[in-house]
DNA sequence: TATCTATTTAGAAAATTATCTAAATAGATT
DNA sequence: AATCTATTTAGATAATTTTCTAAATAGATA
């Protein structure tokens, strides 16, 4: 059950605000939290909990912190949820109208 | 932010364990109860939240409720998810620092 | 070495969430 | 109508999560 820090890493708003910042770019510490009302230890906390989720990677520079999305384990999620939308693929008799009437 | 409430939703391993019950049939709230070993009143809990996330139909039949799976929620989910991993369509503003007021 | 800078860790308080028991509701059955 | 059945709601408690302040760490620089 790889996934289950992962969705609850991705639950909370700053976290998913975080990932949408690192988007694109690498950022330090710093500068995450400069882009939130929020102190430095908070945005630490969502920074190691998206980190134990694996969605973050870290890199020592100097004296700051780089943070870098890892989009790696983003599919797992998204084939998880492409999973409930597929259609049954084992049934014998008793959902076939639903099979055939659909699509 | 119409997809806050639906990660909330799918963050709860009871809760997508209850979306994936509902993958290929409807089951009523006492089929849902027997699957698990909590209360009546825990599980009515979380399909009250799964239903608010938009991720569950409803349906009254006799005394019975039926739940379904609703997966036209689940797209929103999915693309905001594969969103994290195009590349940069750059906006053109560079340097651009704002706070982001969470909560 | 001493100190500054960037960040994390510890510990506690506040907020939210998950769970239970008991009671309420509402529709079906006798 | 009275009662049974399926489910939800209320209220309480436990567990978890988010946030803060203060202290600790570690690397860089004077």
């Amino acid at each position: 059950m790889k996934y289950a820090e992962t969705f609850k890493a991705l639950s909370d708003p700053v976290r998913r605000e975080i990932l949408t910042l690192l988007r694109n770019k690498k950022m330090s510490a710093g500068e995450i939290v400069d882009c939130f009302d929020m102190t430095g230890a908070t945005i630490s906390y969502h920074l190691k909990l998206l980190k134990q989720a694996d969605l973050i990677y870290e890199e020592k520079e100097k004296n700051f912190i780089y943070y870098s999305l890892n989009t790696s384990v983003v599919e797992d999620i998204v084939s998880w949820l492409m999973d409930l939308k597929k259609e049954d693929k084992n049934e014998g008799t008793k959902n076939r109208k639903k099979k055939i009437n659909n699509k």
